[in-house]
Parts: C-alpha cells; sequence; structure tokens
DNA sequence: GGAATCCTACTACACCGGTCGGAGGTCGTC
DNA sequence: GACGACCTCCGACCGGTGTAGTAGGATTCC
C-alpha cells in the first residue's frame, strides 16, 4: 500500500475514480460514465483497466446476476496520502513544508475550508509552542 | 510546461534533483553525487537521462573543458507546482481544500513553516471575508 | 608510441501502461 | 433455432522509461 502507489497509471486511476464517484460498477457502467465526460474507450480496454486494478487488489469484483460488479478497495483518501507522500519525497526529501505553503498560496479556498485550515494550524501552533519551550 | 510534467520520469527527476542540489555539473558529477546516496546507476544511464532530460527542454548543457556540463532549466517550484497541480486534477477535480487538509494534518512542520501558514491563512481569511459579504 | 582513462554517441532491451481486437460463451427475441 | 446483444478471456501492439553495453575519439602518462 505503500510502493503500489506509482503502479497505479493516469487511466486506471481515472477508472477508479468511477468506482468512488458512482460506486460498484460494470464494466459497461464505467464506460459508459467514461464516455459521457468525453473520454473515448473501447469497452475492452475499461475491462483491461478493472482486471489490472483487481490484480494489483485496488478494485474486487463480484459475479453477480449479468455481468461482474467491481468496486473500490481503497479509499480516494489513502490513494491521496500516497501520491502526497511520494510527490514529497521526490521532490522535497520528505519536507511537507514547502509544498503546503506553495498549496497555500497557489490555490483557491472555500470559506469553509479556510476556517478548517485555520483550526489545524492553531493546533499545530500551541502544540508547537507547548513542545518547544 | 504544463503537460510536460509527467514527462519527467522518477529517475530521471532524481537526476534533475542532483542538478538542483548541487548546482551544474558534469556527468561524472552526478553520477558520484548519485552513488554517494547509494544510488548504483552505471555512468551511461546518467547520461542517458541528461541527455533525455535535454531534449525534453529540462536541462541544457555547454561544452565546457573536457566535458559537457548540465544545468538546470526548470526549478524544483515549477516542476513543484506542475506536479501539484496533476495531483489536485487526478484526484479532486481540481479542487485544492481536500489535500490541503490532509497536508497539514498528515505532516509535520517547523515552527518557521507554522507561521508562515498562519500568515497566509491569516491573509486568505481576511480577503474572504470581505469579498464574502 | 602504447596503455589507461575519460568522454560522447549510438544502440539495445525489458518492462509497464494505454489501447484494442478477436474468439467464444450466454441470453433474449422473432 | 438462428440472430443480435452482451459478457469474459486472452493475446497483441506501441511508446515511454529505466538501465546498460559498445565503439571510438581525446587526453594523459610512463
Amino acid at each position: 500500500m505503500n510502493e503500489r502507489d506509482c503502479d497505479l497509471g493516469a487511466a486506471e486511476l481515472e477508472v477508479l475514480r468511477v468506482l468512488w464517484d458512482e460506486g460498484p460498477a460494470t464494466v459497461r457502467d464505467v464506460l459508459n460514465r467514461l464516455n459521457e465526460r468525453g473520454r473515448g474507450l473501447a469497452y475492452t480496454t475499461v475491462q483491461t483497466f478493472l482486471t489490472r486494478l483487481e490484480q494489483k487488489g485496488f478494485v474486487r469484483s463480484n459475479k453477480s446476476d449479468l455481468a461482474f460488479v467491481f468496486r473500490a478497495k481503497v479509499s480516494r483518501d489513502k490513494i491521496s496520502r500516497s501520491r502526497l507522500r511520494s510527490l514529497l519525497d521526490e521532490l522535497y526529501d520528505g519536507a511537507a513544508g514547502p509544498l503546503a505553503l506553495q498549496l497555500i498560496r497557489q490555490e483557491r479556498f472555500t470559506r469553509d475550508e479556510i476556517d478548517e485550515l485555520q483550526k489545524l494550524i492553531d493546533r499545530l501552533d500551541s502544540k508547537g509552542r507547548k513542545a518547544g519551550r
């Protein structure tokens, strides 16, 4: 679950996202969903991705009535954490500071997100201060 | 400079990092640096990476005295921004909030970084408040 | 001047990820 | 009971990335 991160190609991730967003789905479901989004793929391509995802342990399937139904075995958060970690390691030897600052500077946030961030920073702040002296 | 992001493999990035950290360097310099870090590579492998990086526009070289000297053409920040953006797009359709929260929750920060984060949040906060009402 | 050393250029190869096509089952319908 | 619509399984292809070997020019050093 650590190294596996990079085992996920961009297209495979797209497919996984459909499962996250839509819940359990068949090959055809996923295909339709992707086509709606303008991603033109062949049926068998999607199938390939799903079976590869299953081999890699990101997805599991049950044979239902007519077709296999696939569902995600890993959460978006888990992948996100792992990806984030890789990014930090690859670029900053694991230091989170630079990326965090960049992220806050560069991107936009909602009111709620800002409040939540504020809360988190407060916590860090007080903890740091206590430990620091 | 946008799509190019993914044009950078993990190993290529390692090489680029040496140029960021050490400044301009020859193939041998980079090789030595990587070997010090326990990364065992053949001379020609490093050479391949450097020439590929040059073809892709991430690096440029000048023939100096004996050997070519390579230097980075893109900054770590630029790559970082681009990578971060990809991550956001791939996982959250570009929304920065979830990742920011995760980052702050999951990672550790120095006192200075916390202070800096606090400053940035303050700015967001006041701006948001003004615009919000 | 021949050996050792260093550099560059070119080629090679395997693996992975993105993309499909075809062969061969099952099921509903006319 | 043949046809069409689906589904699954398996194999294939191609480009990119990681990794390296070899050939051959230049420099140095005895």
